[in-house]
RNA sequence: GCCGAAGUGGCGGAAUGGCAGACGCGAUGGUCUCAAACACCAUUGAGUGCAAGCUCGUGUGGGUUCGAAUCCCACCUUCGGCACCA
């Protein structure tokens, strides 16, 4: 029908421009920077606000490919969200405290904080090739004093209300260059220093510690937030809320000590007490030393040391063979009176319950395998209900519901939850235990042993000896970190060799006095950072009230999986103290949490710089543009999984914009192959041009559907391939009779609307030419309304409906939408496949699922 | 080890109880070209058949169901976290 049209045009066609991101790009960026359309006015009330987060980055130097999957997303979402009519706050900055800092100063000399702007100021231009909606006037620096005074101002107000305190904690030691080291500075399982390869020990020192397990019941509980459930179960068990008793042994008298001490252990299950055979203690527990018979002395210390090197993974492995030394002495059960032995072992950990336990080895898992292992008795006190087999001894039992006490005295016959608070009640009634819960969870560790963080504010008094440890006043703040710095080859915080950081006075008797030396770990600033956005440059204030009841929670936050547990629960934590101070009224920071996945280097792991695996986005931004580069990063795989890198397929990426490129400059062209292979290809070549046209806009506003859904749950590559196939149709369509029609210009309208979050410089080129050549003034793309679609347009008035024989596909026919269930069956059984496929068959049930398919059963 | 997640064509992935493999890459054949590149068109899970078709097929083994990639149980492998990397 329009192959003359095409012939008689194709001559006159003028050659096509070619899609050139590198000129389209940087106008775009320019004039976009140039309106101001990225900053956002906080004060506006005229629109519902949308507080969109995306972690901040530590600035490492490169921004490499694993940056961009995070955040153009994230900018695509922002985009789509503007143009649902939301006002939207979208912040940038850097965490920038930290050791890589750190390590590069040992290695080169260069101040942390030179090495770290430097930084800084390359990512800043390379996040600003991403085209992304960016309020850089909201940019935060923590290094800055700027913010990092205020991570000491909340560090006094937490001293303040009881929620910071100093207590004993090991650190990783390396005996030889005598410095602390952090974990990834361990290596290998034999535990050695990462410099001088000296196994590493366990040294106690005084820390400062926040009070997590102040909120550990609040942390379980989600008011309104919309987190994903494995995050959730993540953190709850991380929390690990245990409900059981405390119950009180007495250490028994014998030659060596007179016993009577109190040994306190938790038990989550306090109806299995007249099973415990043994305790065991942890190796650190207080009362080892006065416990331990003269010939158990050596091994007991052996053992100490030994465990003392562990890692608690390593001590918490349960397929490992089980350790531990006895003590010598024994303890008496509280309500049994029975004498068993003590033992230490370092499965056993000091800092969970009471650090100590009852073995019940009968029906715990790890207290059997010590028990095997020892050959210790083993009791069973617990039994099925009604199970009348004799007791059989040496075997551990799982626990089955319905079980009842056998075995344990007057509690004999109770079922196992009553047989539980029997035991606890009398436990109580005789002052030798209690109800209790415990928690995994424990306090949150803030003090570091390094020199780029934020310096704790408080002095210790050398002068007067009742000063003590002295806080500094508020209006002291802030402590800021020395201009230079000194730092050594094998590491160590250069704080505690710098004289003028920390000679000053005590804030209490004006006396000598020596300044804190730790600094608070840099997970402190990430717990506050997006409350600070809100008023970055403020010099009064941690945070602007006003603004932040106006913008908080925040309604999206997105980051990697990686923080399920530590970043996303101190946030949590500092969102609960922070209300209790009275500061905010929110108790929860983050309203919807969406984790995605990571892009990992081309070897499978992790990307980073000391890997070598960091692959960098601008020489494919170079050659392809910032627009493919984006669609192919959410193109390639939902944005929640992981996976390598591999660049195979940005050409498709590219190819699909260039043909947009295409349909929308130049709709009535034809490729020079088409007509030698027989014109248009697809079915809708066949149709009239009515139907053809109509077909054409149906599809677009199908897409226009499954896209509006795809961009709420973030499915960018199905949503990708949704706009593919629409494209794919334009092209199909392009140079025929539909081509300029009113409904190919509403398809296209759509296509470019669809497309703006994601290609946003390419939309905005083909919507000003668009407004040009219709002689409408420029209006951004990107400020337009979202487009709604049309039900009427899109329901089908057919359905074509699969034909199942014993769940086989067998057939398809094609129906009229409303059919009832008999004429539906009706023409299915008419059909020659159907009846071929019956034949000497007896029909035993028909199942109908409306508008999805027909199952015939047969026998 | 413990907690959480994931295993689907040659590859990235789609389908979350109802037509497995949408979309894209790669590959093969073709059109255009002096030629190549680009672009465009066609084919593309495996096996079998002249063909209509048939059989097999979603990590492994079992189960539930008229029907399972999808739900349940056990196992294997990979990834994230395990409290001083951020």
């Amino acid at each position: 029908m329009t192959s003359e049209a095409n012939t008689s045009t194709a001559p006159a066609h003028p050659p096509r421009e070619r899609y050139d991101p590198s000129t389209i790009e940087p106008r775009w960026q320019a004039r976009w920077d140039e309106l101001g359309m990225h900053r956002t006015d906080l004060r506006d009330d005229t629109r519902p606000k949308y507080y969109l987060l995306t972690m901040y980055d530590y600035p490492s130097g490169d921004l490499h490919i694993g940056h961009w999957s995070i955040k153009v997303p994230t900018d695509a979402i922002s985009r789509y969200r503007r143009m649902n009519g939301f006002n939207v706050f979208f912040p940038v900055g850097f965490d920038a405290f930290g050791l890589p800092a750190e390590n590069a100063a040992i290695k080169s000399g260069v101040h942390p904080a030179t090495w770290t702007m430097a930084n800084i100021e390359r990512m800043r231009g390379q996040l600003r090739s991403m085209g992304a909606t960016f309020d850089w006037e909201a940019e935060l620096v923590t290094a800055t004093p700027e913010f990092y005074r205020w991570n000491q101002w909340f560090f006094l107000k937490f001293l303040e209300k009881g929620l910071a305190y100093r207590a004993m904690a090991p650190v990783d030691w390396c005996p030889k260059d005598q410095v602390v080291l952090a974990r990834e500075q361990v290596e290998g399982a034999e535990r050695r220093c990462w410099r001088c390869g000296t196994p590493v020990v366990k040294r106690d020192l005084e820390q400062w510690f926040y009070r997590t397990t102040a909120y550990a019941d609040e942390l379980l509980e989600y008011p309104g937030l919309d987190w994903p459930e494995p995050i959730r179960t993540m953190q709850r068990n991380w929390i690990g809320r245990s409900e059981g008793a405390e119950v009180e042994f007495t250490v028994a008298p014998d030659e060596v000590q007179p016993g009577g001490d109190n040994i306190r252990v938790f038990t989550t299950r306090p109806d299995t007490l007249f099973g415990a055979t043994f305790l065991v203690l942890a190796p650190e527990h207080a009362l080892v030393d006065s416990l331990t018979h003269p010939e158990q002395r050596d091994e007991v210390d052996a053992y100490r040391l030994a465990s003392r090197r562990k890692s608690e993974i390593d001590r918490l492995s349960t397929d490992r063979e089980k350790t531990g030394v006895a003590l010598g002495s024994d303890a008496l059960n509280p309500i049994s009176g029975e004498r068993i032995p003590i033992w230490i072992a370092d499965y056993v950990l000091l800092g969970y319950g009471t650090g100590a336990i009852m073995a019940v080895p009968a029906h715990d898992a790890r207290d059997f395998a010590f028990a095997q292992r020892f050959e210790l008795p083993i009791r069973r006190v617990i039994q099925a209900h009604g199970q009348e087999e004799a007791l059989v001894e040496d075997a551990f039992v799982a626990h089955t519901p319905d079980e009842v006490l056998v075995d344990s005295g007057p509690f004999t016959g109770m079922p196992a939850p009553e047989g539980a608070s029997a035991i606890t009640e009398t436990l109580e009634s005789r002052g030798q235990g209690k109800g209790s819960v415990t928690y995994r969870l424990r306090d949150w560790l803030v003090s570091r042993q390094r020199a780029w963080g934020t310096p704790i504010p408080v002095v210790y008094c050398e002068a007067e000896p009742s000063c003590g440890v002295v806080p500094l006043g508020e209006d002291q703040l802030p402590v800021l970190l020395p201009e230079d710095f000194e730092f050594r080859p094998q590491g160590g915080n250069a704080l505690e060799f710098d004289e003028r950081f920390l000679r000053t006075a005590c804030p209490r008797c004006g006396g000598v006095g020596r300044r804190e030396t730790d600094t608070l770990e840099t997970f402190v600033d990430s717990s506050w950072y997006w409350w600070r956005y809100l008023s970055p440059k403020e010099d009064d204030a941690p945070l602007d009230r006003d603004l932040v009841d106006r913008w908080c929670p925040v309604d999206q936050y997105t980051g990697g999986a990686e923080h399920a547990v530590m970043h996303l629960l101190y946030s949590r934590f500092f969102a609960k103290a922070l209300a209790d101070l009275g500061l905010i009224s929110e108790r929860e920071p983050f309203r919807r949490l969406f984790n995605q996945g990571q892009i990992l280097g081309q070897d499978g792991e992790r990307m980073s710089k000391s890997r070598g695996n960091v692959q960098d986005p601008d020489e494919l931004v170079q050659r392809f543009g910032a627009d493919t580069v984006r669609l192919f990063l959410m193109f390639m795989k939902p944005w929640e999984a992981d996976a390598p890198w591999s660049a195979t397929g940005i050409g498709g990426v590219h190819r699909f914009l260039s043909r947009v490129w295409t349909v929308v400059l130049d709709p009535h062209g034809t490729e020079a192959s088409e007509s030698e292979s027989g014109g248009q290809a697809g079915g809708d070549a066949e149709m009239d041009p009515p139907a053809a046209r109509r077909e054409l806009l149906r599809l677009a506003h199908r897409t226009l559907r499954d896209v509006s859904e795809l961009y709420e749950g973030y499915r960018f590559n199905v949503l990708i391939a949704k706009l593919m196939e629409l494209t794919n149709g334009l092209m199909r369509a392009r140079g025929t009779a539909v081509a300029g029609s009113g409904e190919w210009q509403e398809s296209i309208r759509l296509t470019l609307l669809m497309l703006a979050p994601l290609a946003p410089h390419m939309a905005e080129e083909l919507w000003s030419r668009r407004l040009a050549e219709a002689g409408e003034g420029w209006r951004s793309v990107h400020a337009e309304r979202w487009p709604a679609w049309d039900p009427a347009l899109i329901t089908e008035d057919t359905v074509e409906l699969p034909v199942q024989i014993n769940g086989k596909l067998r057939d398809r026919v094609s129906l009229p939408l409303g059919l009832s269930q008999a004429d539906i069956e009706g023409a299915v059984m008419g059909r020659e496949k159907v009846r071929a496929n019956l034949a000497g068959k007896e029909v035993v049930r028909v199942i109908h699922v409306p508008d999805r398919l027909v199952n015939i059963v047969v026998r």
